[in-house]
DNA sequence: CGGCCGCTTGATTAGATTCAACCGTCGTGG
DNA sequence: CCACGACGGTTGAATCTAATCAAGCGGCCG
């Protein structure tokens, strides 16, 4: 269980994109605007939305983004955090079609940079090897958005709770995961108020320390096997 | 909300794919052992497991497959369903991961072509087209899985349930839906027996007719309003 | 004819949502 | 400087949805 990959992460440390970045000289990028910067964000900052156009893509310099889908009472289902490092936005540009997702800042202080379009696509269609890596790429999330499915459908609050939890300390790297409650209840799934009765039990029960809104797993077995059952 | 496509569908109605099918001759295709035969399954046949390595990819010929996913306890959650025409199993070609799906025939004479590894990725090389189609394609259900998530996380399984039935409706072009209760429970990612107290209740309020296990929807606009509300 | 399987129904239970209220902190404006 | 309000977090109680358990039915096949 080990390795288990939860929610999507936007895994993207594809050599040949991480080559395109260094061409193209990210983080010192050029934003929307074309002039030489990257986008800093306060939490909650949209970086695109629903039914949009995209205009290019955006890697994560530092802090989080929750990338997310509107449910019709209003409600977000975060469908994947990205970290620094990983590139957000690019499938609606592969795919060609309006955003069907938003993307926001998880945390104050974020900070994107963005990539236009026509210079992703350039680069793209000059290097086989991205073009291959690209696809092998889009079919294992392909492949992972079934376990996720399966862990939505068939899991319980909880478990998916303890799920999130490993996940985010994965992402957190050891580090207090540092979450808003109602962002991990829209992780999980689920209304604020249950999330925060797990998060108690999970505390009861030592296999998490809480102080404030950070959180630290003390008992990663214990977590572990939550998870599973 | 019309055109909405709540469960993955396999649309693999690619132009470029579509030829490699006629290059190839496919449906009179060769089997995994290579002879030049179609592969004949009766319900639920597998047709390829979790964990095993692909051979090839399968096109539907005749009948419905399902693809699935076991959970914990065993209960399948179906994530897609294929009608002729469609591929499946290429996902795990492309990104060269053993299987982490199951699939199988929902009816009984379901018929598949089988198509090896190989020439698949040969003829995929070799036309750039493709490429670019199959990005394009792997990008789209990408966005589609997380419509599919988001409908799994926070409808109803009442709302889930009149999204299968509009699917199905879909599928079988206007035919009589016919699928067992319990492959369209693990459709909307329910227990059997709440499946058939939604399809009582539907049939009661004369949005659907139930002719033994045969469905027929007849209020449409009806479903459409339950599925979204 | 018997037994199994898929389907159906009823009753009970459990898990999770919802509603309501309260607390503490932080930032803002009087 | 303090008061106020907003917001995130927390708790309790009531409610509801859906799962589970148990049992019966009908048809089909061996």
């Amino acid at each position: 269980m080990v390795g288990f990959k939860p929610l999507h992460s936007c895994q993207f440390c594809l050599n040949e994109l991480d080559q395109f970045f260094i061409d193209e000289r990210v983080p010192l990028v050029y934003n929307e605007e074309n002039h030489p910067s990257p986008i800093y964000l306060k939490r909650n900052d949209l970086i695109f939305s629903e039914g949009k156009f995209p205009k290019g893509i955006y890697r994560v310099h530092s802090g989080f983004v929750k990338v997310y889908k509107h449910g019709d009472d209003g409600k977000e289902q975060i469908i994947q955090i990205c970290k620094p490092g990983d590139v957000v936005g690019f499938r609606s540009v592969l795919s060609e079609k309006p955003y069907n997702l938003n993307a926001a800042a998880l945390e104050e202080n974020t900070v994107v940079c963005f990539v236009s379009k026509n210079d992703f696509n350039v680069y793209r269609e000059t290097h086989l090897k991205l073009q291959n890596r690209l696809i092998q790429e889009l079919s294992s999330e392909l492949q992972e958005s079934a376990e996720f499915i399966t862990n939505m459908t068939q899991k319980s609050v909880k478990q998916r709770t303890a799920i999130a939890l490993l996940f985010m300390h994965d992402i957190y790297e050891d580090k207090p995961i540092n979450i808003s409650r109602e962002d991990l209840a829209n992780m999980v799934g689920t209304a604020t108020e249950t999330l925060i009765r797990l998060i108690k039990e999970f505390k009861q029960d030592s296999i998490i320390q809480v102080k404030g809104r950070k959180m630290v797993i003390i008992d990663m077995g214990a977590l572990r096997k939550e998870a599973s059952l």
